[in-house]
DNA sequence: ATTCAGGTGCGAG
DNA sequence: CTCGCACCTGAA
């Protein structure tokens, strides 16, 4: 297996080589500029659906980032981000949006597979995030046998009914304390139908310390998997989902409806497989890098479904 | 009105 | 341990 450079950039111009050196540059306005390199994205990072709490439009994405309202977008520049006004904020958030991810040489390895290959030319520069575990956790489980609008509806919902507002129809994510201390009545006003006693269970469990979700990300891989799976409404495919997408997992290959029909058409001729044995033929075939060809796949088999 | 949606927990074999 | 099934609810 030879790695097909073809679609590959050239060396970084000097420009980016002297600003990747630096954390942040601030700009008239209150504006920081927190430089990248190739081929990060940041709207595919933001918007393939690891993250449900981003707005994304034309003039670039919103967002509560610990506590505080951010805009950010991308220029040629780098990010450009508003709303965060200290070094260690600005530090915390290029750890969040991966951008110290090495995407280049993950990519080129993920091109040696002839699918991944031929997938990337549309879903290249996506990076996994650094979310915070808590929220990240609540969000999947919301997320279970549910779709993506509806996904959203209910983590505003729990932002407005339980967190505190930040910004004018901005909310802060609510603590663990917040939602174990909330009644299923008002859970049941977020939408989440039979999720809410998840919910608030997993809130409790959180809040009361019997499970410690800092515990969690020391674990390995298969002792934080089973840690999660302990939570109620968390099975295998959320807590995968967390290990990915908080705590930076990478052999971690969620396996969903859309992943499991990508690998069954493109890997075994459309044939039927377990969610087991697709997990499996991934972490063998992939590695550390499963995480990121899930990402791929997924991106790429959703819009060809969406026609985008 | 009917159907669908980024799984999970359960009971049965 | 694997398999099949029910499931809140908003939007199309």
């Amino acid at each position: 297996m030879v790695a097909s450079d073809s679609g590959e950039r050239g060396p970084p111009d000097l420009v980016t080589m002297a600003l990747a050196g630096s954390m942040h540059i601030d700009r008239p306005g209150g504006i920081a500029l927190l430089p990248v390199r190739p081929p990060y994205h940041l709207y595919r990072t933001l918007g393939c659906g690891q993250a449900f709490r981003w707005r994304i439009d034309a003039a670039g994405a919103t967002g509560v980032f610990r506590g505080k309202p951010v805009r950010l977008s991308q220029t040629s520049d780098g990010i450009a981000c508003e709303g965060l006004a200290d070094g260690g904020a600005l530090r915390h958030l290029r750890n969040y949006l991966g951008l110290d991810e090495p995407l280049e040489a993950i990519e080129r390895v993920l091109r040696r597979d002839s699918v991944l290959g031929r997938v990337l030319p549309t879903t290249s520069g996506l990076a996994l995030l650094h979310q915070e575990p808590w929220e990240c956790l609540i969000s999947f489980i919301i997320s279970a046998f549910n779709n993506i609008p509806k996904i959203e509806l209910s983590l505003h919902r729990l932002g407005r009914q339980f967190g505190e507002q930040v910004d004018e129809g901005v909310w802060t994510f609510p603590s663990p304390e917040q939602l174990a201390g909330a009644s299923l009545r008002d859970l049941r006003r977020c939408a989440l139908g039979y999720r809410g006693p998840y919910v608030r269970e997993t809130s409790r469990r959180v809040a009361c310390g019997d499970v410690n979700l800092q515990a969690v990300g020391r674990a390995e891989y298969p002792a934080a998997r089973r840690l999660l799976q302990t939570l109620p409404g968390v099975g295998e495919k959320v807590a995968d989902c967390v290990l990915l997408f908080a705590y930076g997992k990478g052999e971690a290959f969620p396996v969903d409806v859309w992943v499991k029909r990508a690998v069954e058409r493109w890997y075994f001729g459309s044939r039927r497989k377990t969610e087991r044995q697709i997990r499996e033929f991934a972490q063998e075939r992939f590695g550390s890098l499963a995480g990121y060809a899930q990402q791929h796949l997924f991106h790429s088999i959703r819009r060809r479904r969406q026609g985008e």
